[in-house]
DNA sequence: TCTACATATCGAATAATGCCGATATTAGAT
DNA sequence: ATCTAATATCGGCATTATTCGATATGTAGA
């Protein structure tokens, strides 16, 4: 929604990995033990970056609070999901203000 | 040329209005003493925004950095113009891996 | 050459980010 | 109720970003 806190939650590299890799599920979060059209389970990021849980914990929120993903509390697990809406408009507004 | 110094550049505000500026110069810089083909004074940005000669001075250097504006230094003055190669290209590929 | 002007760079102060370990919170299982 | 597991939040520290005034550099004109 707010083009600033995009670009600046866009601005650590690692944050536009975890958007990348969530295009592709099945590529890199085939490990996952729950289904992946639930989202991507919090701790595959830990496992795939190799960083702290609370700071994965904090770039993820990060990402939600720029309005890139959404949150789903299922049981003791957090799935996270591309909002591909707010993607979207926000690449075609960039693309028509930059 | 890299994704993720562009995005650091761009995720200061203001960086992103001088580049918005930069679009329309006959309409945010129409006071601007040399012809605006040459490009953008430096000055004229500082004038525009407030902040102090030295910041502004740094935030055009980091958009140069980032391959998002050119210089050219004609007498004593810098002017500055949008890479439109380079901003094309990144939204490009932003578009294609975000 | 000396002076004035435009811009870049330096040094320092403050704010914001990123990272971690420790703790809190919440859910599930025993 | 207790224990375990997953995630979020807190406190602290290190790094980076932002800003300024002061200084350096480089150009133009008297």
């Amino acid at each position: 929604m707010d083009r600033t806190e995009i670009l600046k939650a866009l601005a650590h590299p690692l944050r536009v990995e975890f958007l990348e890799w969530m295009k592709e599920p099945e590529r890199h979060f085939c490990n996952q033990a729950h289904p992946l059209e639930m989202g991507i389970c919090a701790n595959q990021f830990e496992k795939r970056c190799g960083l702290s849980q609370s700071t994965v914990s904090a770039h993820l929120s990060t990402l939600e609070k720029a309005g890139l993903l959404t949150t789903s509390r299922v049981g003791q697990w957090a799935f996270y999901r591309r909002d591909e809406e707010n993607i979207a408009a926000f690449l075609k507004e960039l693309g028509s203000t930059l």
